[in-house]
DNA sequence: ACAATTTGTGACGTATAGTTCACATACTGC
DNA sequence: GCAGTATGTGAACTATACGTCACAAATTGT
């Protein structure tokens, strides 16, 4: 039975909610928190400036909603894919995959995310800090807990899962960012084997091993 | 022979113009460019409001001067260290080393680095884009230059030298952001060397190849 | 069909912050 | 010491943008 008993009104006024949180995310991605008012999005949205005050608080209110209703997308369909019953390359490989297509979708999306995690989003922060940002939490220790079965099946080296996160985190950050910048640079489009491939081997040469300079203190 | 024939006059604006950007610098990075206001350094640099714009043409300005100025000396460092006459991983030793050394003294200022190069500062970004980034582009390439000779070296693997500069840097970049929040996480401070170690040997043991799943398309 | 209630509207209030400019002050050369 | 220039000052101007609220429109119940 239809435990969600929407009026239609109800749903109405969802709809409403979807097209302005809509039209603010192709604003703020396009521009950025701050160069964006709420007279642009009251416009994009075709609401008025009042609506808008109906459906959220303020302006980080909307802001807010936008960020974690994003981040809760991205994460749940990681942890998924994290979950998935697979050889653990094979799920990070998916994970790796997954980002790549998320942001290619949700374009310049992984400014906003970055700003939010890493940047100068002062003001906001203190709030996403809570919210949005204990969802990103939550799948970093997730990806973590992949690492250390990673390390206990020897796939991986002993080293932190923590680590091996971090490193996984910053190749594929470091790839799209340049793929956003420079897209021609990647003419098949950007591979998911590729960083994982580097993730995996790292850079030298497998008969020439790294002993001498990482030996060093 | 004197070529600085700066008067007294000059050099005690040069020192004004100093005061200013110090003060601008520590506001910045602890509050971001849009949570800091003009009337703010003018008071923290104990000038007042006319004097910042005698000095910059507004705002904007001002921030541009300081990034540029930061940028310059972060590369300048770098280029030499690139530079000198020794093993290639000890030169990529002694970047990694540099760049972890720079962040720390300026602590917070590499999140105004990444919202220049990453985030959503989308208003600055323009002029930003032509000055500051350049001097940045100018050094990924000479790091790409190291890695194109540790490539020919067969120091590393036959790979694109601008994929391992991006990897390099997306590493040092996610331990330093996983340092400046936790930093309890490193109790040895961080060190150069695990990045290079992650960066140079990769993630999987040594014996048990990453083949299949980076054969997977 | 009409009253009551809920929802939508956008002009306006208010606050903030970037920038200017007329004036004060300090310095320089005579 | 004094005219002339350069520099410093901060109150005031202006622009912008968030958020409100009295009113309008629409919807619901009777």
């Amino acid at each position: 039975m239809r435990e969600k008993k929407l009026s239609r009104r109800e749903r109405l006024k969802a709809g409403y909610c979807r097209e302005i949180l809509d039209a603010a995310l192709e604003l703020f991605t396009a521009n950025g928190y701050h160069n964006v008012t709420m007279h642009q999005i009251a416009m994009k949205s075709e609401f008025s400036i009042g609506t808008l005050y109906n459906f959220f608080k303020n302006k980080e209110d909307l802001y807010h909603s936008l960020v974690l209703e994003k981040c809760k997308e991205y994460a749940g369909m990681q942890f998924r894919a994290l979950q998935k019953d697979a050889d653990v390359l094979e799920r990070i490989r998916e994970f790796l995959s997954n980002g790549i297509r998320f942001f290619l979708d949700n374009t310049s999306l992984i400014r906003i995310f970055i700003a939010e995690t890493r940047g100068e989003s002062f003001n906001l922060r203190s709030k996403l800090r809570n919210d949005a940002r204990r969802v990103m939490n939550e799948l970093d220790e997730k990806v973590a807990s992949v690492m250390r079965e990673g390390v206990q099946k020897k796939i991986f080296r002993r080293l932190d899962p923590v680590h091996l996160t971090l490193a996984l985190q910053g190749l594929s950050e470091a790839f799209l960012f340049h793929w956003m910048d420079y897209p021609e640079a990647f003419p098949d489009g950007l591979q998911a084997d590729m960083i994982l491939d580097i993730f995996t081997r790292g850079s030298t040469a497998q008969t020439a091993a790294a002993g001498p300079a990482a030996g060093r203190g």
